[in-house]
RNA sequence: GGGUCGCUAGCUCAGCGGUAGAGCACUCGGCUUUUAACCGAUUGGUCCUGGGUUCGAAUCCCAGGCGACCCA
C-alpha cells in the first residue's frame, strides 16, 4: 500500500483521521484477542435465499432456525440496546437484528462485552459474519435475529454516501469495486454480461462448435480494417500486432477440417474512444463450413433471441427509453435500397465515381473527397445518414465488394457481396458473411488493400500470404459471423456506455503530482 | 481533431470578487423497532494544478491535467 498523498482527489487530513481511527479499532480488535483480517467463517445461507424463503413470514413472528451467514455493513442504526445492520452480500440484502441481550448470552465466553464492541468497533463497509436466528421485525423487516457474530475484514476506509451513492463517472470506473458495492445496477449488469457470454458459448457449443483460441500476437494484424497496437518481440527481433479480429485464424481451421469453430476473446484496436468504443473489447466469432449467410442470419436471429429470453426473460427490452422487439424475423434490407429509400438515390446508376460524388452533393457528407470507389461513397452515406435510424433489429445486406475484402461475391448480383451486418437501437451488433474461398479473388482483394496501406491508409492491411496459402489448400463453402459482445451487453442490459459493460475499462492515468 | 460543460470536506452538492458552507459519513454523549433512524455536541479543506489581473481570487483571465456530453 503506497502513502496517502498517492491516493488520488482525496485531499489528506479527514480522510486520515478516519482511517486513523479505523486502525485505532483494527488495534482494539487484536487487543481483544480478535482478528481484524479473519480467515474464514462458515456461510449456510445467502441474503437473496433468505428473503424468498420467508417472504411470507409475518411481521413479529420468528423462526428457530439456525443461519450463518455473512457480508458487507452497508448501513448501521444503532440505540443503545439494541440496533439494525444491513448487511450486503453477493446475492442481496437483509437486516441483522441485533439485541444485546441475545448477543450476551450466546457470546459470554468469548467476550462478555460483544454488544457493546459491536457498536464501538464495527462501521460501514466493515464485512461481517453472524450466526442467529430468523424473525420479521414488528415493522415488517425480514432480519437476522444476531446470536454470535465476527468481525472478518475491518475496512479502513470510508464507502461512499449511502443515499446518494457513487455518481462521479471516472471514480465509478477507476474505483470500480466501489461501483459495484454502492451501485446494484452495475453488479447487475455484470451478472448479466457472464450470463450472456457464456448463453453464447453454450448455444454454439450446443450445436456442435468448437472453440478454439487463436494467436493475440501476429506478425500481420488482419480479418478487419482498424489500427492494431504494435508490440516487439525481442529474441525473435521483430514487431508484432496484437490481434483487431480472430477471423483469419479461424478460417485457417476450417480449412484443416473443423467444420464448426468459434472463439470468444478479446481484441485490440488503437482507435478513439467514446462511449461505444474501447481499445479492447470482447468480440465472438464462429464459422460453420458448408453454411453461407442466410444460414447465419437465420442463426444469429435465434441466437439473440435466446439470449434475450434467458437472460431477461423477454424479446420485448427497454434501450434508453426506447422500445425495441427483437422478436424473429428481422427486418433484410440490402444497403442499395436501403439507401435509396432513404435519399432517393440509386447506387446502381452510377458507372463511374465521379458521377457518384456529384449525386451526393446535396446529401453535405463528410469526407467524400476520401472515398476511392462507389462503393465506399455508398457505405459512406450509409454510416452518416441512415445507420443511427436502425432502432428495430435490421439486417444490412449485400455490401459493395470494395468495403468486404473477406466476402464472397454475391452469387446473382454483380458488384456486391454476400454479407450482413446486424444493426439494434442504431449500433452494429454483428456483422457476418459468406467467406470468400477464391484464393485467386482474395489475393486480388488483399492487393487492392496493400496498395491503399502503402498510399498511407493506416486502417488498410498487407497481403496475408501464409493465408492464401491455406485457402490455396482448399476452404469448404463458409459462413462466418463476428459479434461485438460489449455492445450486445450494452443492449440488453440497458447501458448507455461500454464503459458501463466492462469492469475495468481503459482511462487515462491520473496526474501523479 | 473541434465545441460545450464539470472538477470545492470521505460522499452528494451550494457558494461565483470581501473571514470556505450544508446534508450525509466520521468522533463523542443519549436512546430496545430502526430501515436516508432520531436528539445533542464536536470535528473535518493544497476550493484539480501552475501562472496572471486585483488592495483582495474558490469566484475573473491564460495555460495545463482529468472527466462528461455533442460534433467530426
Amino acid at each position: 500500500m503506497s502513502s496517502d498523498s498517492n491516493r488520488p482527489g482525496q485531499s489528506a487530513s479527514s480522510l486520515d483521521e478516519i482511517r486513523a481511527a479505523r486502525l485505532q479499532k483494527v488495534d482494539d480488535l487484536k487487543q481483544l484477542g480478535l482478528n481484524p483480517f479473519a480467515y474464514r467463517w462458515d456461510v449456510t445461507a445467502n441474503t437473496a435465499d433468505l428473503q424468498a424463503t420467508y417472504a411470507d413470514l409475518a411481521a413479529g413472528e420468528e423462526v428457530e432456525v439456525e443461519v450463518a451467514l455473512a457480508g458487507r455493513i452497508v448501513a448501521r442504526r444503532v440505540f443503545g440496546k439494541l440496533a439494525f445492520f444491513s448487511l450486503q452480500d453477493e446475492s442481496g440484502l437483509i437486516q441483522l437484528y441485533l439485541e444485546k441481550a441475545t448477543i450476551q448470552e450466546h457470546m459470554a465466553a468469548t467476550d462478555e462485552n460483544a454488544f457493546e464492541h459491536l457498536k464501538q468497533l464495527t462501521d460501514v463497509g466493515d464485512i461481517l459474519g453472524v450466526r442467529g436466528t430468523i424473525k420479521r421485525t414488528e415493522k415488517g423487516e425480514l432480519s437476522v435475529k444476531v446470536q454470535e457474530y465476527a468481525m472478518l475484514t475491518k475496512a479502513l476506509l470510508p464507502l461512499p454516501d449511502k443515499w446518494h451513492g457513487l455518481t462521479d463517472v471516472a471514480k465509478r470506473y477507476r474505483q470500480r469495486y466501489l461501483d459495484l458495492i454502492v451501485n446494484p445496477t452495475a453488479r447487475d449488469t455484470f451478472r448479466k454480461r457472464a450470463l450472456i457470454t457464456t448463453g453464447i458459448r453454450r448455444y454454439l457449443e450446443d450445436r456442435g462448435f468448437l472453440e478454439i483460441e487463436t494467436p493475440v500476437l501476429q506478425s500481420e494484424a488482419g480479418g478487419a480494417e482498424a489500427r492494431p497496437f504494435t508490440t516487439y518481440h525481442n529474441t525473435l527481433e521483430m514487431d508484432l500486432y496484437l490481434r483487431i479480429a480472430t477471423e483469419l485464424h479461424l478460417k485457417r481451421l476450417v480449412v484443416g477440417g473443423f467444420e464448426r469453430v468459434f472463439e470468444i476473446g478479446r481484441i485490440f484496436r488503437n482507435e478513439g474512444v467514446s462511449t461505444r468504443h474501447n481499445p479492447e473489447f470482447t468480440s465472438v466469432e464462429f464459422y460453420q463450413a458448408y453454411a453461407d449467410y442466410y444460414d447465419f442470419m437465420d442463426l444469429t436471429e435465434d441466437l439473440v433471441a435466446t439470449l434475450a429470453k434467458d437472460v431477461l426473460g423477454t424479446l420485448k427490452i427497454t434501450y434508453q427509453g426506447i422500445d425495441i422487439d427483437l422478436t424473429p424475423p428481422w427486418t433484410r434490407v440490402t444497403m442499395h435500397d436501403l439507401v435509396r429509400e432513404h435519399t432517393g438515390l440509386d447506387f446502381h446508376q452510377f458507372s463511374t465515381l465521379e458521377a457518384a460524388k456529384a449525386a451526393v452533393q446535396d446529401l453535405k457528407l463528410h469526407g467524400v473527397e476520401d472515398c476511392d470507389s462507389v462503393g465506399k461513397l455508398l457505405n459512406e452515406v450509409f454510416e452518416q445518414k441512415i445507420e443511427t435510424t436502425l432502432i428495430q433489429p435490421t439486417f444490412l445486406i449485400d455490401h459493395p465488394v470494395e468495403i468486404s475484402p473477406l466476402s464472397k461475391p454475391h452469387r446473382s448480383k454483380p458488384g456486391v457481396v454476400e454479407r450482413f451486418e446486424l444493426f439494434v437501437a442504431g449500433r452494429e451488433i454483428a456483422n457476418g458473411f459468406s467467406e470468400l474461398t477464391d484464393p485467386i479473388d482474395q489475393r486480388h482483394r488483399f492487393e487492392l488493400q496493400a496498395a491503399r496501406k502503402a498510399a498511407g491508409d493506416l486502417e488498410a492491411t498487407g497481403v496475408d500470404e501464409d493465408f492464401l496459402t491455406a485457402l490455396e489448400h482448399g476452404m469448404p463453402p463458409t459462413c462466418g459471423e463476428g459479434i461485438g459482445i460489449d455492445r450486445l451487453v450494452m443492449l440488453l442490459t440497458d447501458s448507455p456506455s461500454i464503459r458501463d459493460v466492462i469492469a475495468f475499462p481503459l482511462l487515462k492515468p491520473e496526474r501523479e503530482d
